[in-house]
RNA sequence: GCGGUGGUAGUCUAGCCUGGUCCAGGACGCCGGCCUUCCAAGCCGGCGACCCGGGUUCAAAUCCCGGCCACCGCACCA
């Protein structure tokens, strides 16, 4: 008989303190988790190895509101694309999708309609519901944004930010001075993101509000090789492309030097990333079996991206589940909210050398116009001036051949223009930066490290073999029986400890087996234990947690000792 | 959201069909004490529950309705 893992793991969360759906005791609510102190304390062990990896690479940290106005949101495409169009029937009130009815009914690509206009096609072309037959409502779209007022009229609108990477993006001039105009830099948040998901399951995988960290790449979309590509060049990863899934071809692992080779993953820019995501998840104990990268389909993908990696780890209970996103999102963001806000958020590229180019320069000759065209004169002239180097060519052409040429309604000769080719020393050019986002989820890691470290021995011994220095009780210290002098003794190792900076417990109760089990459960990597032998000559021993087997040590080189077992040798 | 199943102490569960004998029984756990010199021993004492609301009835953990939550299937998962 399979047991199930699960239903251990989530009595064992519970029971211990990790995690557990919030509210209890008003009878709970559907996508939310509380965090116990057990739970809470391997959450921030996560995020903090997240963070100093993302410090490493150079990146930075921001922190920005959760409730965000509504303006970000519809700049950021969220207002009009996080949306379904739902559909319900009137009379076994089964509810769908409404852009799948149709696209299944019709074969019709319906992507951007108005729920009006969904509506229409189901009207004219008759579709009923697939399960009674029954008439289908009006569409209306839902959209998976917590909506909130901001201020006491409800006046003015706003939204629970459904991702952390708006708040980076609306910040792009401060970041990108920060970063003194140059690319490629990146900026990373870790925080709350909320999504108002229809139907939240399967305990804490979707949740309705939940933590993510997300890095900003900015890079400049000509410039794909990363300086630190050779540091990676040779790990191996396991890849499931596009095509792979398409012909059911199965998972390939191949180095990421053959993966931008062979054209899996698009330049090494990308590769250098994913190399850091599957160290991070290494680094947080997630086994390398449990983890692969999957190229999402296209129409899998976010409205904002052009390419995306999920990395998913594999649950033995819910199958492999996405847990970090890498998405190629161009310059969609940055773009779109430049023109909403009306901001500039290019970055300046500056030449090695700078170009000579050589450019039309096209004006009224007013002199001569002005008396033609009065007060148009001054107009006319402006518009020439936002004209392209193509449209002033095309001007001149007309004026060489013709003669003349006509500007709203008037007639103007080539005497009437100044026209100059001059040459202009060109030290760069504005770009708008493009973006690679990694983005982790850190509710789904956290559940995943604690189910693929669930084991159960031989014997029937259930223990967390958690990766040591994630473990949220650390050291238990242990009188071998609760009596004098062992218990004093104990008592002030158990201090030494804590003030060594470890999260330490000290334990009496009950039989030193117990208690052994008992912070096995919950992955405590080391036991002190002080026996009899230790008043004699100050050594204690240390027990492994997954071996059972113990080292004798002397109490001054405890903590060192420690330290390296837990932590490795640093 | 739909359909199915379920909800009894911290955890697992007995009782529910056939209403009263249940101010709800057991095991584990937790707390206090005794004992105990290395892997969940034992003894004594203690703690602690019928998901919420309504209905039927003389009487509801038990029957009925609604809600909430959980699990399974469907749908959904930017």
């Amino acid at each position: 008989m399979k047991i199930d893992k699960y239903e251990i793991l989530s009595d064992l969360m519970r029971r211990r303190g990790f995690a557990w759906g919030s509210f209890e005791i008003y009878g709970g609510a559907r996508g939310f988790y509380d965090y116990g102190p057990l739970g809470a304390t391997i959450k921030r062990k996560i995020e903090r190895k997240i963070r100093e990896a993302f410090q490493r690479e150079g990146f930075f940290e921001l922190e920005t509101p959760d409730i965000t106005p509504e303006e970000v949101f519809i700049a950021s495409g969220h207002v009009e694309k996080f949306v379904d169009p739902l559909v319900e029937c009137t009379k076994c009130h089964t509810r769908y999708r409404a852009d799948h009815l149709i696209e299944e009914n019709l074969d019709i690509d319906v992507e951007g309609l108005s729920a009006e206009e969904l509506t229409k096609i189901i009207k004219e072309k008759g579709i009923k519901c697939p399960q009674c037959g029954g008439e289908l409502s009006d569409v209306w779209y839902f959209n998976l944004m917590f909506e909130t007022y901001i201020g006491p009229y409800k006046d003015k609108k706003g939204y629970l930010r459904p991702e952390t990477a708006q708040g980076i993006f609306v910040n792009f001039k401060r970041l990108n001075a920060f970063a003194r105009n140059k690319l490629p830099f990146g900026v990373f948040q870790i925080g709350k993101a909320y999504r108002n998901e229809i139907s939240p399951r399967q305990g804490m995988i979707r949740l309705r509000e939940f933590t993510q960290a997300e890095v900003e790449i900015f890079f400049n979309p000509k410039e794909t090789e990363h300086p630190h590509f050779d540091e990676v060049k040779d790990e191996v990863v396991r890849l499931y492309p596009i095509e792979h899934q398409l012909k059911n071809l199965g998972m390939i692992e191949v180095t990421l030097e053959e993966a931008v080779k062979k054209g899996y993953v698009m330049n090494t820019f990308f590769a250098y990333y994913m190399a850091m995501v599957k160290r991070i998840l290494l680094d947080i104990g997630i086994p390398e079996k449990a983890i692969r990268f999957r190229q999402q389909l296209p129409e899998e993908r976010a409205h904002y991206s052009k390419d995306t990696w999920d990395v998913e780890i594999y649950s033995e209970r819910f199958g492999w589940i996405e847990c970090v996103g890498i998405a190629y999102r161009g310059d969609y963001d940055l773009s779109r909210h430049m023109k909403m806000s009306g901001a500039d958020l290019t970055v300046m590229i500056h030449y090695d050398e700078p170009k000579i180019v050589k450019r039309l320069k096209v004006s009224l000759n007013m002199k001569r116009v002005g008396p033609k065209l009065k007060k148009d004169a001054k107009r006319i002239n402006e518009k020439l001036k936002e004209m392209s180097e193509e449209e002033l060519r095309k001007l001149v052409e007309e004026l060489e051949e013709k003669g003349k040429v006509s500007i709203e309604g008037y007639e103007l000769e080539k005497e009437d223009f100044i026209i100059k080719e001059v040459e202009e020393k060109i030290t760069g050019e504005k770009i708008v930066p493009h973006v690679l986002e990694p983005s982790f989820g850190i509710d789904r890691p956290f559940y995943l490290l604690l189910e693929n470290s669930l084991t159960i021995d031989e014997d029937g011994r259930v223990y967390l073999k958690i990766k040591k220095d994630m473990a949220p009780i650390e050291v238990a210290v242990l009188p071998l029986v609760a009596k004098e002098p062992l218990t004093t003794i104990a008592y002030n190792v158990f201090r030494t400890l804590q003030k060594a900076g470890f999260i330490a417990v000290y334990d009496e109760k009950d039989t030193i087996g117990r208690r052994y089990a008992r912070y096995d459960e919950i992955g405590t990597p080391y036991c002190v234990t002080i026996d009899n032998q230790t008043p004699e000559d100050n050594t204690v021993t240390i027990r492994d947690r997954d071996t059972r087997e113990q080292i004798r040590v002397k109490i001054d080189e405890l903590p060192q000792k420690l330290k390296e077992l837990i932590f490795g040798s640093s």
